[in-house]
DNA sequence: GAATACGTTATTGTATACGTTATTCACCGG
DNA sequence: CCGGTGAATAACGTATACAATAACGTATTC
C-alpha cells in the first residue's frame, strides 16, 4: 500500500459538487472518440493542412485550450505526434511543428524508396486478384483524367491514393502503415510544390508500368520500376525545394 | 496575454504541506531521467529481456506500482511502447506485451530487407572513411572470434552492433532509427532461436562482402549483397519459428 | 551604461481526485 | 443446471492540484 495517504477522502461528498464541465470539445463528443484521440487527430489534421504552419510553437495549455480539452489529452497527443515525426517537444517551449527541410525530404524519400518498391514486389509475388488490379488501374485513370482537366489537386489526391492502395496490397500491414506514416510527412511539401513542378505525366506512366509488372507476377520488375519512379520523384521534389530554401 | 486565468495562485502556501513523497523510483533519481522516461526505458528493457514475457498483461496501476511511479508516467510509457509496436493497449485490460508470431517476424524482416540494403547502398554512395571501414571490419572480427569460441551470445551482440553501425553510416538518421526500432523487435526472437540455428558462419561472410562492396563504392552491389543476406536470415528465422508454433 | 545576481513567473512533470463505464459475479428464473 | 440480468467493482479517461525549475525581467553594482 501507499505508505502515507492523508484521509481527506473520508469527507462525505454531501454537497452536490460542481457539475463536471467538459468545457466544449463539442466535436469530440460527436464521434465515439476519446478526447485524447480527438486531440491527436485534430492536431494532426491542422498540421498536415498547414493550418498550423511549420515552425510554429504552442504551449501545452494553448493546445489544450485551442482544442477544448485539458492538458492530459493534449499532452498525450503531443507525445504521439512527436513519435510520428511531425512535431518536436522542447521542455520549456512547448511543442514545435517541425519544418520540413530539403534534407528532411531527402531522408524521407530515401525511406520511401526503400519501402514502396518492396511493397510492389511483395504484391507481385503474392499475385493480385483481377478486382485488385482493376482498382489500381482505375486510380491511374483518375489521375489521367485529373491531368487532362489540369486539376492538380485531384491528381495529387489520386496519386496518394495509388501509393497507399498499392502498399496495402503488399499483404504486410506494418509495411503499409509505415509507408503511410512517411508519405504523410511529404504531404505538406507536395501541396506546396504542386504548382511548381512540371506536369506529372511521367508519374502516370510509371504507375501503369508498375501495375503491369505486378499483373505479370514479375516481382523483380515491379520492384525495379517502382524504385525508379520513387527515385525520380524524390529527386524532383528535393530539387524544387532546395532553391526555395525551406 | 492569456484571456482569463483565475487567480487561485494567489493563495499563499502558508502551512508547510506534507512533503511530496516520491515513493521509491530510486533508480530514476540516479540519472537525470524524468520518471516518464525512466518508466519507458525500464519497461522496454524488461520486455526486450523477456522479463515481461510475451502475452503478459498488466494494468496501469500494476505497472505504476512495479516501477514506483504514478499512473501518469506509466501511462505515457505505455503509449510510447504501443507506438513502438512492443505492446498493445486494450482499454479495460491494461497493456499486453505482444507476442511475436512467425507471421509478425515475416513482416518485420520484409521491412528490414527493404531498409537495410538501402542503408548499405547509401553508405557506399556516400563513401566511408578508413576509420569507419576499419570499425565495421573490427566488428566482423569480433563476430568471428565469438564464433570460434562458440560464444553465441557474444556473436549475437556483435551482429546487432554491426547492423546498427552500418545503418548509422548511411547518413540518414530517420532510416537508422527506423531500422533500430524494427531490429529491436526481432531481438527477443533472435535470443530464443539462438541455440536452434546452425552456426552462423554464412552471416559473417555476408557481412564481409557487404563491407567490401561499400569500400569499393559500389552502391548497387552493396545493396544487392545486403539484401541477399537479409533474405537468407529472414527465411531462416521464420523457418525456425514456424514449427515452434509461436 | 553594461553585466551580473536575484526574485518572479510561467510552464512543465507528476501525482491524484473524480466520474464514467466495462466487466464481473451473484442471484434469480427457466 | 444453465443462461440471463442487474448491482458492485474496478479500471480507465480526464481534469486538476501541486512542486520544481527554467526563463525572464529587474535592480543593483561596478
Amino acid at each position: 500500500m501507499k505508505t502515507s495517504r492523508p484521509a481527506e477522502r473520508a469527507i462525505a461528498p454531501s454537497a452536490p459538487r460542481k457539475k463536471r464541465q467538459p468545457k466544449d470539445a463539442r466535436a469530440a463528443e460527436g464521434q465515439g472518440l476519446s478526447r485524447s484521440e480527438f486531440a491527436y487527430r485534430e492536431l494532426r489534421r491542422r498540421i498536415l493542412d498547414n493550418e498550423l504552419p511549420a515552425g510554429i510553437q504552442m504551449l501545452e495549455l494553448e493546445i489544450a485550450d485551442a482544442l477544448g480539452v485539458s492538458r492530459t489529452p493534449a499532452r498525450e497527443a503531443m507525445v504521439r505526434l512527436a513519435r510520428d515525426g511531425l512535431v518536436e517537444i522542447r521542455p520549456r517551449h512547448g511543442m514545435r511543428v517541425l519544418p520540413v527541410s530539403a534534407d528532411d525530404m531527402r531522408e524521407i524519400y530515401e525511406i520511401l524508396t526503400a519501402l514502396e518498391p518492396m511493397a510492389a514486389g511483395l504484391a507481385a509475388a503474392r499475385g493480385l486478384s483481377d478486382a485488385e488490379l482493376l482498382e489500381l488501374n482505375g486510380i491511374i485513370d483518375l489521375m489521367d483524367d485529373a491531368l487532362a482537366r489540369d486539376d492538380l489537386r485531384a491528381w495529387a489526391w489520386a496519386d496518394e491514393r495509388f501509393h497507399a492502395r498499392l502498399t496495402e496490397l503488399s499483404g504486410n500491414r506494418r509495411l503499409s502503415d509505415l509507408v503511410a506514416q512517411y508519405f504523410e510527412q511529404t504531404h505538406r511539401v507536395r501541396m506546396l510544390t504542386l504548382t511548381m513542378r512540371p506536369k506529372p505525366e511521367i508519374s502516370n506512366r510509371d504507375h501503369a508500368k508498375v501495375v503491369a509488372a505486378i499483373a505479370a507476377g514479375d516481382a523483380d520488375a515491379a520492384r525495379r520500376l517502382h524504385r525508379a519512379h520513387r527515385e525520380r520523384s524524390g529527386r524532383l521534389l528535393v530539387s524544387l525545394l532546395r532553391p526555395a530554401g525551406l
